[in-house]
Formats: C-alpha cells, sequence, structure tokens
RNA sequence: AGAUCCGUAGCUCAGCCUGGUUAGAGCACUACACUGAUAAUGUAGGGGUCAGCAGUUCAAAUCUGCUCGGGUCUACCA
C-alpha cells in the first residue's frame, strides 16, 4: 500500500461522495474477494443469504434485514473468522407467473390453449430477474458483500435435481404422500395455498358478508316423531347459520354437538310471518329471541308487530336428534340425490350428525354442513356416508344445472363493477320461501390469497403432502437449540406454529416450477419417485426399449436437458409390471425451493460433498419476522426430515419497517421510502447506522428520514470533526506515529482516561455483538464519540496540539487520539462500512501500522483490561460534574468564561473523594477558567448539609416504620446532622420505640454554602467566588483580545504557523491590561512583535469588554 | 374470537427483569454563551397524571389483575 506523507484533509464531510470512493477501490482492489480468501483456513462461520426474488423492485425494508446480515459478517470476518456468503436468487413461483400473466393479458386458463406452456414458461424465465440490476445496485450501494458471481438459482437445473433427490429421499422415509384434502384454495389465483402461504401477514381481513340463519324442513319419521308430536304435527325446522349461502347448495348434512342442550322453540317467520317450530341451541336462545317475547301473545301476532313471541316446547340434547331426517334446501338438478348417488354410491345424506367440533359461541349450534367446502364438513361428512357435493369450480362460480344461480361467480374474483352478490340473492329467496330466518351482513375476519387479495375458499383438491406432523416432536425438540433472537419469537410465535403444525402441502398446480418427480400408472397401482436426473435418463430408456414406439423419441440421445414443464410431461417412464407411468402434474411449493438451499446451493449430493458438510448447518441467518413461517420454517422442516439437523444455529428476525407515523409502507398509501434515492442522498453509511441504532431490528421501525439526518450530523459529523482536527494538526507537526509507543503510565492522566474509556467500549461492543445485539454496541460507540472523545478529551486537549514544541506532551496526545481514531474505524466498520475505511485508510497510509488494503481485513479491537481504569472514569466523571456546574453558576451571575476567577469551594466527603477530585483539579481550572480550587473536609461547619434516609438499606431493616424515620430525618437540624456523622449512629424515637440509626444507612450531601453562590449535581457541590478583581479583570481583558486576534487571522486567511506583527491604539486602563500579559498575548497569537501605537490607519475597531480599541495585524514578512 | 408484544416529553428512545423517593438522553423549540474542530459545542428554560383503574408494599414507571388503545400472530370457525 502507497504511503503517504499527509493524512488526507477532507473538504467537507459527504458521505456518498466518500462511498462512492471507496466503492470504486473496493472493486477495484477486489476487497471482498480478499477479505474471504485472507481468511482461508481459518474456522468457517457459516451464513446462508436467502434468496430473494428479482421481479420486483428492493425496498427499504431489504435494505434492513441486509444491513443486519452485513455487519454481522463482515464483524465475524474482522474477528478472524472466514466467511463465504453465496448470493442466490428466488426464481419460481406464482408471484412471477402472475406477474407475466398480467404482461401477456391472459390468465391461467389460457395457458396451453393462446399460449403454449414451452413459450409461457420461457416468458417466466425471462421475467425472473427482470431487476436483477436494480438489485445488484443496492446491493453495491449499500454495502452489502454478497458473493453474486457465482449464486445459486433456484430454476438451475442442479438446484433442480437436489431437489428432487430430498424429496425422493422423503419418499422413501414415506413422508411424501398423495391425499384429498379441503384446502384453502384462491380461484382468482388458480391454485390451492399452503398453510404458510396462508399465515403471510395481512392475509386475514375483516370482511363484511351476509350472513343467514336457513330453516331446514325436518322429515316425519320416527326419529323425529318426538318434535313432531311436541307441536302436534305442525312443521319443524332445523336453524344453521352460514357466513357462505354459497355453500348451501352443497349442504348435504347437518352437525350438533352431542352433548348440548338443544330446544325446540314456537314462533313467527319475521319475514313471512308464518307460524313455524325451530330447532336450536338452548346456549343461543338469546340471540334470535328477546327476553320480553318469551310466552308472549300469539294470537295477535302480525306482521306489524316487531316483538316476536316465542315459547320453549321440548328440551334435549344433541344425540337425541342424531340421524334425523330433513329436505333437502336448496335441490336443482345439478345437486339432485341422483347426482350424488353417482358421485358416492351409497351416500346417504340429508341427515342430522354429530360431531365434536361443534360449539355454542356463535350461530345456532347446529352447523351446515358442506363436506367440500369445510375441512370440519369433510371429516363428518366421511365419517357419515353423506356424499360430497362440489357446486362450484375451480374459477369460482356455481356449475350449471343451479337454476337461476348457474354459472355465477360465489365471490367477486373478476372484479365486475356490476357485480351481484349472488349470496344475497340466495339470502332473498329463502326468505321469500320461508326457509330463512335471519339475514344480516356480518363482519368478520376472512382469509385472503396473499398475492390477488381475493377471498379464499376452502376447496377438495388432490394434492401431495410432506408428512412434518411425524416429526413434529422432534422439530420442536431441535427448536430449543437455536439461538433466536428475540428469544419470543422462536418461543412463541415459531414455537407455537410447531405445536399446532400440520403436514406440508406441497403441491401447486402452476406451470413456472419445480415439479413433482413423481409418475405413475394409469390404474395408480405402481409409481415412482425420481432422485437424479441420471436416473431419469436411465428410465428414458429403458421406457424406450419396453414400450418401444414413439415413446421418449425426442430425449433418447441427449435426455433431459430442462427439467421444467413441458418436458418432464412428455416423458414416459415404464413400470416394473411393464406399465406405462406418467408424470403426476404437480409443481411443488416455491418455499420448498429456498428451504432447500443449503443443499441445492452446492448441488448436493452430487457434487461438492465436502463444501456442504463445512457449511451446514448455519451458523447464522437473518431475515425479516415474516420468514417465521416461511423461510425458517422450510428450513427447519427439511433440515429435521432429511438429516435430522437444525438448519441455522442463530436466527435473527427483524421487525416490519413502517412509516414515520407507523403506518404500514404500501403503494396505495404512497409512503413508500425509496432506498436508492435515501442512499444517494444521506449515504448508505448513515443509512445503515440510523436503522440499527434507532431501535431494535426486531422492533418495528418507523423510519423518518430526519432521524437519518440526526445521526449524520450528529454522529459522523462529530466523528468528521474529530478526524480533521487530527489531521489538521499532525500535518502540521509531522506525527506519523513513528515515535516509540509512549507507556501509559507516562501519558497525562486525561490521556490514560480516554484509553481506558476506549477499551471499555471496546469490551462492551465486543460482548454486544457476539450477543448479536448490534443496536447495543452502536449506541455505545455513538455515546464514546460524542461524549468522550470529542466533547471532553478533543476539547480539552486542544491547546496540547497547537501549542508548544513537538516534543512528549505534544506525541502522548497524538499518539492516544490517534489510537482512539484507528480503534473506532475499526469498531464501527461492520455497521458504516464506507466511511470507517476511509478514515483508516487515510491513517494507515500515512502510519503503515496495518498496512492493509481495507479495515475489513484487519482484526476487530479487542479490549486491553489493564488499560481500563474504572476509579480514573469515575473521577472525570466528577471533572465533568464539577465543570457543568462551575459553568452553570457563571451563567446564572453572567460572567463568561473568558473571564478569569479565582476560586471554586468544593465539600467533600470522604477523603477519597478529596484525592478523586485532586487528581483532575487542573482540568477543571482550564476548562472553567478558575484559578485554584479550595476543598471543604468532611468536619467543617462552615456549609450546610441535607440528610435523606438510604431507602435500599432502611426499607428491608424498618418496614411499616419506614414512614416515620423518614418524616423524622426531614426534620434533622445541622446539630443533629453533626451529631449522627460524629457518633456514626444517632438514637431515634419512632412511635415510642427506640430506633438506631447508622451512618451508612442514611445520605448526607451538602446543600448549600452560606454566602456563596452553589450549585449541586448529587452528592457534588460546588461554589463560586464571583469576585472580579482588577487583576482578574485586566487578564480577561487579555484573553478577550486574543480572541478578536484570532478572529482576524482566521478571516484574513492567515495559516496556522504564520507569524505575525500587531500595532494596537489602545485607552490607558486597556492598554495597561494588554501591556501586562504581554508576553502571554504575543504567545497565543503567534506575534512576534506588539506594538502600543499613539495613532493608527486602517485599524480593525474591537470592543473589547465595552471599550473599543484599534488594532492593524499583518502577517510577517 | 383467542394468543402475544407494546403504550414513558411534540418526535425517537433509555429505565422495568432485580420496586427505593427530583423519571433520563438525543432531536425539535426559546434565550444566552463558547469556539484556530465551525454542517460543531456549552449553559439555561418550557415540555411527563410513565395509557387508565384497582391491588400487593413502608415504598410502584418497575410486581399482579382488569380496562382502553395499537401492532403482530393464530383459527375448520359453521
Amino acid at each position: 500500500m502507497a504511503m503517504s506523507a499527509k493524512y488526507r484533509e477532507f473538504t467537507g464531510l459527504n458521505l456518498p461522495a466518500f462511498e462512492a470512493e471507496v466503492l470504486a477501490q473496493w472493486t477495484e482492489k477486489q476487497a471482498f474477494e480478499k477479505s474471504v480468501s485472507l481468511r482461508e483456513g481459518a474456522t468457517p462461520f457459516v451464513f446462508y443469504e436467502g434468496p430473494p426474488s428479482a421481479n420486483g423492485m428492493p425496498g427499504i425494508h431489504h435494505v434492513i434485514s441486509r444491513t443486519l446480515k452485513d455487519l454481522v459478517c463482515r464483524y465475524k470476518t474482522m474477528k478472524g473468522f472466514q466467511v463465504k456468503r453465496k448470493g442466490g436468487w428466488d426464481t419460481h413461483g406464482l408471484p412471477i407467473e402472475l406477474g407475466v400473466e398480467k404482461e401477456l393479458g391472459i390468465t391461467k386458463e389460457d395457458i396451453g390453449k393462446k399460449i403454449s406452456v414451452e413459450d409461457y414458461n420461457k416468458k417466466c424465465r425471462e421475467a425472473v430477474l427482470r431487476y436483477k440490476d436494480k438489485w445488484d445496485e443496492i446491493t453495491k450501494k449499500m454495502g452489502y458483500w454478497v458473493d453474486l458471481n457465482d449464486p445459486y438459482i433456484t430454476f438451475k437445473n442442479e438446484y433442480i435435481e437436489t431437489l428432487w433427490w430430498l424429496l425422493s429421499e422423503l419418499y422413501k422415509k414415506g413422508l411424501l404422500y398423495e391425499s384429498v384434502s379441503i384446502q384453502p384454495y384462491s380461484p382468482a389465483a388458480g391454485t390451492g395455498l399452503s398453510s404458510h402461504e396462508l399465515n403471510q401477514p395481512g392475509t386475514y381481513k375483516d370482511v363484511k358478508d351476509t350472513s343467514a340463519v336457513a330453516m331446514f324442513r325436518a322429515v316425519q319419521d320416527d326419529k323425529s316423531k318426538f318434535l313432531h308430536d311436541a307441536v302436534h304435527g305442525a312443521e319443524v325446522f332445523f336453524m344453521a347459520w352460514t357466513t357462505t349461502p354459497w355453500t348451501l347448495p352443497s349442504n348435504l348434512g347437518l352437525t350438533v354437538g352431542a352433548n348440548i342442550d338443544y330446544v325446540l322453540v314456537k314462533t313467527f317467520n319475521p319475514y313471512t310471518h308464518l307460524p313455524i317450530n325451530v330447532v336450536l341451541a338452548k346456549a343461543l336462545l338469546g340471540k334470535y329471541f328477546k327476553e320480553e317475547g318469551k310466552d308472549g301473545d300469539f294470537d295477535s301476532y302480525n306482521e306489524k308487530v316487531k316483538l316476536l313471541p316465542w315459547s320453549v316446547i321440548a328440551e334435549f340434547k344433541g344425540s337425541q336428534i342424531e340421524g334425523c331426517e330433513y329436505e333437502q334446501l336448496l335441490p336443482y338438478e345439478a345437486n339432485s340425490l341422483k347426482v350424488i348417488e353417482e358421485l358416492t354410491p351409497g351416500a346417504k345424506p340429508f341427515r342430522v350428525l354429530v360431531d365434536s367440533f361443534v360449539t355454542t359461541e356463535d350461530g345456532t349450534g347446529i352447523v351446515h354442513t358442506a363436506p367440500a367446502f369445510g375441512a370440519d364438513d369433510y371429516k363428518v361428512g366421511k365419517k357419515y356416508n353423506i356424499g360430497i357435493l362440489t357446486m362450484v369450480d375451480r374459477e369460482g362460480k356455481f356449475v350449471d344445472g343451479l337454476g337461476e344461480f348457474s354459472n355465477r361467480y360465489v365471490k367477486n374474483y373478476k372484479d365486475e363493477k356490476d357485480y351481484v352478490d349472488v349470496n344475497v340473492d340466495i339470502s332473498v329467496k329463502l326468505k321469500k320461501e320461508n326457509r330463512a330466518f335471519k339475514v344480516e351482513k356480518y363482519e368478520h375476519s376472512y382469509p385472503h390469497c396473499w398475492r390477488t387479495d381475493k377471498p379464499v375458499l376452502y376447496y377438495p383438491l388432490d394434492a401431495w403432502f410432506i408428512k412434518t406432523t411425524a416429526i413434529k416432536d422432534r422439530m420442536v425438540e431441535l427448536n430449543k437449540t437455536i439461538n433466536w433472537k428475540p428469544k419470543s419469537t422462536g418461543e412463541g410465535r415459531f414455537g407455537n406454529w410447531l405445536e399446532n403444525m400440520v403436514d406440508w402441502n406441497l403441491s401447486r398446480s402452476r406451470y413456472w416450477g419445480t415439479p413433482l418427480p413423481v409418475w405413475r400408472t394409469e390404474d395408480g397401482e405402481e409409481e415412482i419417485c425420481i432422485g437424479s436426473i441420471e436416473e431419469l435418463n436411465r428410465g428414458i430408456k429403458r421406457a424406450s426399449e419396453i414400450l418401444g414406439g414413439d415413446v421418449n423419441k425426442n430425449y433418447l440421445h441427449e435426455g433431459i436437458l430442462d427439467l421444467h414443464k413441458p418436458y418432464v410431461d412428455d416423458i414416459i417412464l415404464v413400470s416394473k409390471s411393464g406399465k406405462p407411468m406418467k408424470r403426476v402434474p404437480d409443481l411443488i411449493d416455491v418455499w420448498f425451493d429456498s428451504g432447500a438451499m443449503p443443499y441445492a446451493q452446492w448441488h448436493f449430493p452430487f457434487e461438492n460433498k465436502e463444501t456442504f458438510k463445512q457449511s451446514f448447518p448455519a451458523d447464522f441467518i437473518a431475515e425479516g419476522v415474516d420468514q417465521t413461517r416461511g423461510w425458517f420454517y422450510t428450513l427447519h422442516a427439511i433440515a429435521c426430515l432429511v438429516f435430522d439437523s437444525v438448519a441455522y444455529k442463530t436466527v435473527v428476525s427483524n421487525g416490519l419497517v413502517l412509516d414515520k407515523n407507523g403506518n404500514k409502507m404500501s403503494k396505495r398509501l404512497g409512503n413508500v421510502v425509496d432506498p436508492f434515492k435515501t442512499i444517494e442522498t444521506y449515504g448508505a453509511d448513515a443509512t445503515r447506522w440510523y436503522l440499527i441504532t434507532n431501535a431494535s431490528p426486531w422492533d418495528n421501525l418507523k423510519f423518518d428520514i430526519e432521524g437519518i439526518k440526526e445521526v449524520q450530523r450528529k454522529f459522523f459529523g462529530t466523528l468528521y470533526n474529530t478526524y480533521q482536527f487530527f489531521a489538521l494538526y499532525s500535518n502540521v507537526d509531522g506525527f506519523a506515529f513513528k515515535e516509540a509507543y509512549i507507556p501509559l503510565n507516562e501519558r497525562p492522566e486525561i490521556d490514560r482516561w480516554i484509553l481506558s474509556s476506549l477499551n471499555t467500549v471496546v469490551k462492551k461492543v465486543n460482548e454486544y455483538m457476539d450477543d448479536y445485539e448490534p443496536t447495543q454496541a452502536g449506541r455505545v460507540i455513538e455515546d464514546f464519540v460524542d461524549e468522550h472523545l470529542s466533547n471532553w478529551y478533543v476539547r480539552l486537549c486542544r491547546r496540547r496540539f497547537w501549542k508548544g514544541e513537538y516534543e512528549q506532551d505534544k506525541i502522548c496526545a497524538y499518539q492516544t487520539l490517534y489510537e482512539c481514531l484507528e480503534t473506532l474505524t475499526r469498531l464501527i466498520a461492520p455497521i458504516s462500512p464506507f466511511f470507517s475505511d476511509a478514515v483508516f485508510q487515510n491513517l494507515d497510509a500515512v502510519t503503515g501500522r496495518f498496512n492493509a488494503v481495507s479495515v475489513h481485513h484487519v482484526d476487530f479491537p479487542v479490549a486491553n483490561e489493564a488499560v481500563i481504569d474504572e476509579l480514573l472514569e469515575e473521577r472525570m466523571q466528577l471533572a465533568q460534574d464539577a465543570s457543568s456546574l462551575v459553568l452553570s453558576l457563571r451563567k446564572k451571575v453572567n460572567i463568561k468564561v473568558r473571564q478569569p476567577l479565582q476560586k471554586v469551594l468544593i465539600p467533600v466527603l470522604s477523603t477519597s473523594m478529596k484525592e478523586q477530585l485532586q487528581k483532575v483539579e487542573d482540568l477543571v481550572k482550564a476548562e472553567v477558567n478558575v484559578k485554584e480550587i479550595e476543598y471543604l473536609s468532611p468536619d467543617n461547619t462552615f456549609i450546610s448539609k441535607k440528610i435523606k434516609p438510604n431507602f435500599v438499606a432502611l426499607g428491608k431493616k424498618l418496614g411499616p416504620k419506614m414512614k416515620a424515620v423518614s418524616a423524622a430525618l426531614a426534620q434533622f437540624t445541622q446539630e443533629d446532622i453533626a451529631l449522627l456523622e460524629k457518633e456514626g449512629q444517632y438514637n431515634l424515637s419512632v412511635d415510642g420505640e427506640p430506633v438506631i440509626l447508622q451512618i451508612a444507612e442514611v445520605e448526607i450531601s451538602s446543600e448549600d454554602i452560606p454566602g456563596w453562590t452553589v450549585a449541586n449535581k448529587g452528592s457534588l457541590t460546588v461554589a463560586l467566588d464571583v469576585t472580579v478583581t482588577p487583576e482578574l479583570e485586566a487578564e480577561g481583558n487579555a484573553r478577550e483580545f486574543v480572541n478578536r486576534v484570532q478572529k482576524i487571522r482566521k478571516d484574513k486567511g492567515f495559516d496556522l504557523t504564520d507569524r505575525v506583527e500587531i500595532k494596537v491604539l489602545a485607552p490607558g486602563g486597556l492598554k495597561d491590561s494588554l501591556a501586562q500579559f504581554k508576553t502571554y498575548i504575543c504567545a497565543e497569537i503567534l506575534a512576534d512583535k506588539l506594538e502600543f501605537v499613539p495613532e493608527i490607519q486602517d485599524g480593525i475597531e474591537l470592543d473589547i469588554n465595552d471599550v473599543l480599541l484599534n488594532v492593524i495585524v499583518s502577517k510577517k514578512g
């Protein structure tokens, strides 16, 4: 690395400009690649990159999770690990297909008709990396180091082959199976949805649906005899509630709870006003009938009477009506008994069933049961063999043969403007036919398709499942070994999810995705699950040989070249008994793609066996909390299923990024933050620092651009100024850390202090970073830079840098400040990789202490415990407090700091406090411009003292007497306090009982010094002598004069080291002041000559403490 | 509907686990200073029923319960 004689001085704090410069260097010097290769042979730290889908634009929420990933990886690299970060792209799935469909203006039904599957998938493949450039750009600009030269891409054959291998392993273990089940299905998207898709945030929405209480007329038979007898042979209806009236044509049963109490109620239909008898759960009577109407006036009821009279006729258990038959509610051609019999031979529908899922929390306690449209309905329907009717097709509309409802969409899936809700029409029909008791809008939360935003419906589908429930306990057990940040997500959200896990529905009936590698004979008797390309190619040949003809003719020569549809579907395999086998049409859930990345990214087990072994499981992954049931789950599931292992040891889940008002960012609200603009304007470092330090990553972040500005100004501005200050004077003095490291015991107190403080910070930062708490780490650093380094060390030490010769004390100062800056750049490197590197390189270019290309190639600082001196840090705090108090006193009496004062009085409570203060006395005196500090020892009678109980100590001892003692102490006189101090204890009487107070059980502090201006903070009190003697005034004048001349020097643009000559015309008193301090003045302003002249032309007029004078400052030579 | 987290100054956050008597910081605002680091800095001021109510306790922002408000999650909900 090229050495430089001078530290580079910046011309202004322009983070985006620095970053562009640093980026160019990184590229040129291959800094990232080198940061990995430099650690060759070191212990690996394994990180998995969750693959983003590049068919959407990156958002600010991607910046936060990537910052988190990046800072951990950079930190671990600096800690000596080798951290490879293979990037990846998620390329399959619904979002891509929907995007293509939208672009082509087609729907799912058109695929294979208007466009061939081959062309369609070609389009998808093209669309997949549509925004890759934008992603690459944000990756680069935000400083995210990830290897995108050789990323894993989920649509590649090698990737898919690993997926097939995993699936075949599951198949062999009997964990992959097919089954009919009632699944969430999105008619708008044309596909079933997995439970984790249904569990994406925002899928459940509150919607108002038309709900109906329908009346099913009981058939008179033996089972219902007791009901009909009770009403003397009149009609009896079972009441059942539904929020989905569109399922009523598919009704085949009514389910009740065996032990629930039901009642038969005599009343009227509120719509038709006909007398009726209805059955419902006793517990829900109050929902439909008013108490005032009980046993009301039946005779005078008519349509004008609002209050419905009602009487309970009979009461019975649900089990007593099991098996009762009823008339079909909405009979049509398509759902006739004949059709039911054809579909399910021997079915016995329209009966009252009993099951345990029925509750009396809602509805009527009688559940309308349509086996096709509910998981419970399906289960109970199967048990009683009531058949199954699916009166809605896969597009979400009624089938033919349902009269006026035929072919109508059951929900507005097509965004039709004049859509008429078929549910309302069904309800109206029921009302007219005396088959509805109550129809109303009902608000409830209902699942929606995460992609199309349309309501989901439950639908019977054939699907392939992974039997995750088989290893549930093991998954729960292994989860307990994972370090979750925050803990609650792992235990609560993820833990609960595992406890309530259902089998993973893998099937997707789409086109662009990983095909399920299962082939099966037409009769379904024989099937095979293919686990590799080689196995498939063997099968292709074998089938061709055995079956002959044109079978697989296009694939005989080279084998299969693309594992996607439609090619895989061309392949015919042959079963053991010699029958042809075709592939089942399903694709698999894309989440399987991403969950399999630990293996598929290395094409395991076909290649890279050793690499895989070294990089499984991951030490660390991080994504948004929305991935809890997505990637976090699928990674965990596959690892447990196939490898009986966790997939990751530590996982950090970051919260959502909200706008500054706490609203979710959405395109609709227009409150989306553009990450490009943010980074270009304020810099990646400020953005990253803000995102990390403002709130813990797992808390939701209210993103406010003002916060970034504050970080930029406050943190980076301060650090920048500190560096500039250092560079300015080092360049003057030629400091290049050439001298031997001066031992700490030869350095002044303040140097030892800042280094102690620095090492304390280093220690804490290491601890926080090891604990994945970057927010705490960042905040500790911020405090140090602002409070300690800039506003105390540099401020107090400025003179050391610009005064005097280049000797020991000055070198101490340079070495100390240099060490602070150098350590800081390394400390902040993980969070703010650009600015840290720029400053680090500027430092290292002159001193060559590391001789490194980048700060990211050096080791992270480690605390030197020997340098940490707690007492020292404590007394410096005393000095800061004392200074602050004196300054506030000056302010109170309006005496500016430039005016020297004679004395400060500090009462000390102990000798150790005095010793502590004495060691920092000079600093305080210089800081507040006071000549001397006088200490008042504890036994003086001069100051007045204050006493209060030490609650922690006394509370335990006294308990209930605490209040009385506290009151007694408030009454203590100065004499009482003095006595207690002298004796070490005090006999007190509380409520007639003696209490002995020990000195340690109270806190005594000085309160006031009569005749002095005092201020206190905690136990520290200071008093200031505010008398300005003529001598002090003269010195004040001199200082004021120096200050003004310095300003002139600066205004005139003189160099720091320029010597000057001065002519002054001043009135008598002021002239004397200046003459008296002539030596001091000349030294301060680098004047070789200070001349008092009787007359001045073209001088500058200055106001020195309300007296005017004229001066000419000229550069010498 | 349940589960869970959260509610502290105008804003962003500490403090709560382990209770202790003037509840802190930064930003913003106002005034005055300081400055050969000047896109900084200091001092002072206003600004808080620590969401509300009740309980435990000598003592509650802190522990418990309930209520209200917000987030997230779960749900086969008829």
